[in-house]
RNA sequence: GGGCAGUUAGCUCAGUUGGGAGAGCAUCGCCCUUACACGGCGAGGGUCACAGGUUCAAGUCCUGUACUGCCCACCA
């Protein structure tokens, strides 16, 4: 039975009260064995430590769209809620709060400070979840995941163990990424890398013959005591001599070789370059090429080491000052100049990491790449397509991934070594004794794993992996992965990789990336600028609706959203728009109107209204599997508000209070089902709003809308030919409108209209339509015939051949209607000239296509007419005008 | 250095196979018409970045240029 609605929208009531429901009822909780096609799609897990912010709005906004389509297409729809520990980051947070109690992780030791993350975790880690609901998120709490769980923990060490057997992966010394502030190992993509100013020194070095000299270029002094070689290019006549000579390290004065490799590029700074093996990726690479020597001379604090001899102990920074001016007083510093040139620094801290030498875990990513570059666009399509270029770029130049970081929260490595032979074991389960020699000391790895080792499992561990579970069965691999392209390597390719390693299968048929939301002025949202929006904020300010139908609204393919609170507020009308249209139906929907077959409806407005509707379902439908996000929110819009409000409400208005009864229940059912179905189609963009006003619509057998299916196609409602005329109609009253408008006159104003329609049907289309036309355009009397007398004081128009003549007489100053008439013509006159001279060119009557020429051909001609008519109407009123 | 996007109304952006330039917001005018002033009706506003080319026809296809943004890269 239906209720009278409030009168103004009040979304924080409605959505706790739906939110609270849907979570009671489980009614996203699928179950394996439910009939239809298996949709799936697992979170992109949002760390623990993080607050929602608009980009996981956006992210999880779109998921929810896709899943709650699904589910109107009859698919079993599974969507994994979950967090991700994120190791470096949520490490740095705790590690941050010890430090204003005065501690420091090593204070607490390596068990308790984990025991007291885990107690963060507790504490905090749920905010997110309760964030996840705000926006109204059908995914299934009941396989809530987190990535450090049981279940999970154990696929990880499954996954390490088997590759490390297929020697996928391996351990060994090699220079890689370190942070100095995290105190760990980093992965080549886990670098940002920033133009930085900095300083190019050219430094002599002189040969250890006395001969000579070379000058080098650096950008790190502090750097030069590690120098094992310099080195030139083969091709370079410069150096051509000095090849093969020794040349000592400025102040050690110890020997190095000088070498060639065509690496060397002649033109950048003296064409002579230092090499330093362990403290810079390049020099790692040319030491091992030409078995240098390795020295380190920096240790993993910034520290200069033993080795740097007279340098020993000093931090790097002030030991570029002391080297520079070391040098110098020894005459060999030949200059200095500014220079521009990348520098890296951690993702998570944002310090300057350096190149450091150190035992590391790796998975052979080089040899798992293949595979994963050719899986797209074979068995996954990413859309949108122009990132596959990308991709396969990533893949092809993809090195070695390092996994191992030196924290303490995150997946200890399933290593061990044995404290009495030095054998390594690796295992699932902690040894109870070296399998090499018995002993039973051993000692495990004190790294953990890169978090995104983790993540990389996720669709398969989420569902159950290794065991053999129904979820997985049903639901992998997922349907589509959506992410934000900015995590394409680090979380995408990894996925792909494991997920063809193990399950033999890509974890998803489709990945999704949208955009990034920015800020108005295209700036990326952060703390520090201050320009975040915060989701939370909206959805408590406009509601949640309203955000969600924004930012769908706004994700369109391969383009990033600039995002104000301005565009969140627009959204909100359109969310009230909807809400009244439903309380004008419910007034006069109070009982359930008698069904009618929708198809064999009388009066143009309900037929019209119908083959709209027709359209609507079909282009947002196809708009949503294609994941043309903003057209499907474009489409729901435009006929909700534009024809369903503006046209058609009006339209019934006059039938609502028809003594015909018959009229009126038409009228009642049309309406009662036209709502009914745009609810549906806007449920999985605005799915609160749209429960709450079905659960008030009057029905027979009572539903929630999460389970209403898809409206299915009415072919027999598509009616071509009544739209036509209904458009005719519509024309007809704007142009009276217009005129109203323009020559001043108030809208309620009831003028006297005469119509002199150009043929019999017109006349009858308009004669049907006599109620409807007064209604709508606020006539006081209507008229219409070929012979009628017009009156001399009259505004006139002109719609489809038809002339409109509107009695004005003592309303207006007379003369104003000829400037507007003349405006009128002059804008006909304008279209006429363009059409007659694409028709007089004889290229286009000959060679465009006949069907074109001709449409050409009947545009001009109603062009035509419509100057004629409107020349033919200010004639009359000029000569009328001069006879009074 | 390589790659990828973008450049359309004052602002934010649509524009699917080339065939009469669109929306929202903002602006201006009229209206509190019994669902909604978070509203209704109407109006103004664009050399589709620039230069060439293909075509009967280009916002749309091709080439180049400029500017903006992003990604990747071992120029010390």
């Amino acid at each position: 039975m239906a209720e009278q609605l409030p009168k103004g929208y009040d979304p924080k009531n409605v959505e706790a009260r739906w939110r609270e429901r849907w979570e009671e009822s489980r009614v996203f909780t699928p179950s394996p064995d439910a009939p239809g096609e298996a949709y799936s799609i697992v979170i992109p897990p949002p760390n623990v430590t993080g607050a929602l912010h608009i980009g996981h709005a956006l992210n999880i906004t779109l998921i929810d769209v896709l899943c709650r389509h699904a589910r109107q297409k009859g698919k079993n729809v599974l969507w994994i809620p979950g967090m991700d520990h994120a190791g470096i980051a949520t490490q740095n947070v705790v590690e941050r709060v010890l430090a204003t109690e005065g501690k420091s992780r090593r204070d607490l030791g390596r068990e308790a400070f984990v025991e007291r993350v885990w107690a963060w975790k507790e504490n905090y880690g749920n905010r997110i979840l309760d964030q996840i609901r705000a926006l109204g998120s059908s995914v299934d709490w009941s396989r809530l995941r987190f990535t450090m769980d049981e279940g999970l923990s154990v696929a990880v060490r499954k996954v390490f163990v088997r590759l490390y057997n297929e020697g996928l992966i391996y351990r060994g010394k090699y220079i890689i990424n370190w942070c100095p502030r995290c105190h760990t190992a980093l992965a080549d993509d886990e670098v940002e890398h920033e133009q930085r100013k900095g300083k190019l020194w050219r430094v002599r070095y002189r040969l250890a013959d006395g001969s000579g000299s070379v000058v080098i270029a650096t950008t790190r002094p502090e750097t030069i005591p590690g120098d094992t070689a310099v080195c030139v290019n083969p091709e370079d006549e410069r150096y051509r001599t000095l090849i093969g000579k020794t040349t000592l390290v400025p102040v050690l004065g110890r020997k190095i070789p000088i070498i060639a490799d065509s690496y060397v590029d002649m033109e950048f700074g003296t064409g002579a370059l230092k090499v330093t093996p362990c403290h810079d990726h390049n020099d790692w690479t040319l030491g091992k090429r030409h078995n240098l020597e390795f020295i380190q001379v920096m240790d993993e604090n910034g520290v200069m080491t033993g080795d740097a001899g007279p340098y020993a102990g000093i931090a790097g920074k002030t030991c570029r000052e002391k080297i520079v001016a070391d040098i110098k007083a020894a005459g060999d510093l030949l200059g200095a100049e500014d220079m521009e040139h990348s520098v890296g620094h951690c993702y998570r801290c944002h310090t300057v990491v350096d190149p450091h030498v150190s035992e590391q875990w790796f998975v052979a990513a080089t040899k798992l790449a293949p595979a994963t570059r050719d899986a797209v666009p074979e068995l996954t399509q990413i859309y949108p397509e122009s990132w596959i270029t990308t991709w396969n770029h990533w893949l092809d130049n993809i090195r070695d991934w390092c996994i191992s970081r030196q924290i303490w929260w995150g997946h200890r490595i399933p290593a061990w070594t044995c404290t009495a032979c030095g054998k390594l074991t690796v295992a699932e389960e902690t040894p109870s004794a070296c399998p090499s020699c018995g002993a039973g000391d051993l000692a495990q790895d004190e790294d953990v794993l890169d978090t995104w080792f983790s993540s990389a499992l996720w669709p398969f561990s989420t569902m159950g992996w290794p065991g053999k579970t129904a979820d997985m069965a049903r639901w992998y691999p997922t349907s589509v992965l959506v992410t934000g392209f900015d995590i394409l390597f680090f979380w995408v390719a990894r996925m792909m990789m494991m997920g063809l390693h193990f399950m033999g299968k890509p974890p998803f048929r489709h990945v999704y990336l949208h955009a990034l939301v920015r800020d108005a002025a295209g700036h990326k949202m952060s703390k520090s600028t201050g320009n975040v929006i915060d989701p939370l904020a909206m959805i408590d300010k406009y509601g949640c609706d309203a955000l969600r139908f924004t930012l769908t609204a706004f994700a369109a393919m391969g383009r990033d959203i600039r995002l104000s609170e301005k565009r969140i507020e627009g959204y909100r009308h359109f969310v009230n728009k909807l809400w009244n249209a439903a309380r004008f139906a419910l007034i006069h929907l109070a009982e359930m109107p008698r069904e009618v077959d929708p198809c064999k409806v009388d009066g143009l407005h309900n037929q019209w209204l119908l083959h709209r509707l027709e359209a609507v379902k079909n282009d947002m439908g196809a708009a949503f599997t294609e994941y043309r996000f903003n057209d499907a929110a474009q489409f729901g819009y435009k006929f909700l508000w534009n024809e369903f409000c503006d046209w058609h409400l009006e339209l019934i208005k006059p039938d609502l209070q028809s003594q015909d009864a018959e009229r009126a229940n038409t009228a009642r059912y049309v309406l009662w089902l036209a709502l009914r179905e745009v609810l549906v189609l806007l449920h999985p963009v605005m799915p609160f709003v749209t429960a709450e006003i079905w659960q008030n619509l009057p029905t027979e057998t009572p539903t929630d809308i999460t389970a209403e299916a898809w409206p299915a196609a009415r072919p027999d409602c598509v009616r071509e030919d009544e739209a036509l005329r209904m458009e005719f109609v519509q024309e007809a009253i704007v142009a009276v409108r217009t005129i109203k408008a323009e020559l001043n006159i108030a809208p309620s104003h009831k003028v006297g209209l005469l119509l002199r329609p150009v043929d019999e049907a017109q006349s009858a289309l308009l004669e049907a339509s006599r109620e409807m036309i007064m209604t709508l355009s606020r006539l006081g009397s209507l008229q219409i015939g070929a012979e009628i007398h017009a009156p001399k004081a009259s505004a006139s128009a002109v719609v489809q051949g038809c002339q409109m003549i509107m009695s004005i007489n003592g309303m207006i100053d007379l003369t104003s209607e000829v400037t507007r008439l003349d405006k009128e013509i002059a804008k006909v006159e304008k279209d006429v000239m363009a059409a007659g001279k694409k028709l007089h060119n004889e290229n286009f009557t000959s060679r465009a296509p006949a069907a074109v020429v001709q449409r050409e051909r009947d545009h001009a001609a109603a062009l035509q007419d419509a100057k004629a008519n409107l020349l033919a109407l200010k004639k009359r009123f000029t000569e009328a005008l001069a006879g009074e």
